[in-house]
DNA sequence: AAAATATGTCAGCTTTATTGACGTATTTTT
DNA sequence: AAAAATACGTCAATAAAGCTGACATATTTT
């Protein structure tokens, strides 16, 4: 039953203005960063359902390849999340074929992950989408433009 | 027990390159799109474990803002999320004072959204650290180059 | 020999999302 | 006026992806 508008309180104070701030904040990007990172994310997750995976084993997919032969604690490092977060969703990759791990050979405590040729497989096709995705925005755009995105990009993180 | 290494059938298949794919996939920008909005959502996050919310809250409280009186349907349609997943969110922070439900004045079945002060207040203080790495990110940047950027994202959209 | 490191693992919890089913109020269509 | 569609709410069950804390093992460093 929709609950008839039920305030506990009556206060009037609604605010039915479109939060005119002078400007101070940029609205505008915020709502397209997050636009387009919500699509741009879509894609791969579409592949990925159908392999019973998720965003979480794109990442690793995806940084094992770019980097093969990264440790685990490298691993933990670029996705900031925590071992036990990661231990699942690795686990599932190796025990599906698409990564394998190789003690190290100075270091034999750690492991070293490869990707299989269907670890680069699945990287590449969750890639390829996001990056025609990219090719679209940058439609007719200059080398300067796309350099520009890049600073802007690269000065977006920590 | 770390499992020494255990490949079930010892397929020498390992990819120890980085995916060199002849410049095809746009490796870099998939990267630096995943860096700059893990960092960019990091700053709302801290601030909202104070609160006892999370991301989706944040979202909720932003949009409600930006376009006060907006529907139950337009969120869901704004969210790409399922009514099921709105409704825990949106009644905490209908509960929380921070949200206040109206009925349609023409169609009484509608259920529009309104900010309180609070949850003005909380929008805000939310979209400021963001909007500041925004401005960071932008440093010594033309009106030329924000544009570009606005584009790209935009182009970034489905 | 002791301490530190790299990794794995167990157990339990949280947030955010999902699907499916169903109820109610209201508006539109027949 | 009756039937259908719409907007919203809610119950139940489930999943993905993260978290904390604690502890074990192998290996390297001190």
């Amino acid at each position: 039953m929709p609950r008839q508008t039920s305030q506990k309180a009556a206060k009037p104070e609604l605010l039915a203005t479109p939060m005119e701030n002078a400007g101070i904040i940029d609205f505008e990007i915020i709502e397209l960063l997050f636009f387009a990172y919500r699509d741009f994310v879509s894609d791969p997750d579409q592949i990925l359902v159908k392999s019973g995976f998720g965003r979480a084993h794109h990442r690793v997919v995806h940084f094992v390849n770019r980097e093969p032969g990264m440790t685990v604690a490298d691993l933990l490092e670029t996705l900031k999340i925590t071992k036990q977060s990661l231990a699942r969703v690795l686990k599932q990759l190796i025990d599906s074929g698409y990564i394998r791990q190789v003690a190290g050979p100075e270091d034999r405590r750690q492991r070293k992950l490869y990707p299989t040729q269907a670890g680069r497989d699945l990287a590449l096709a969750l890639a390829e989408p996001q990056s025609r995705r990219i090719e679209r925005a940058f439609a007719g755009a200059s080398d300067a433009t796309r350099e520009s995105v890049k600073r802007f990009l690269r000065g977006m993180q920590d």
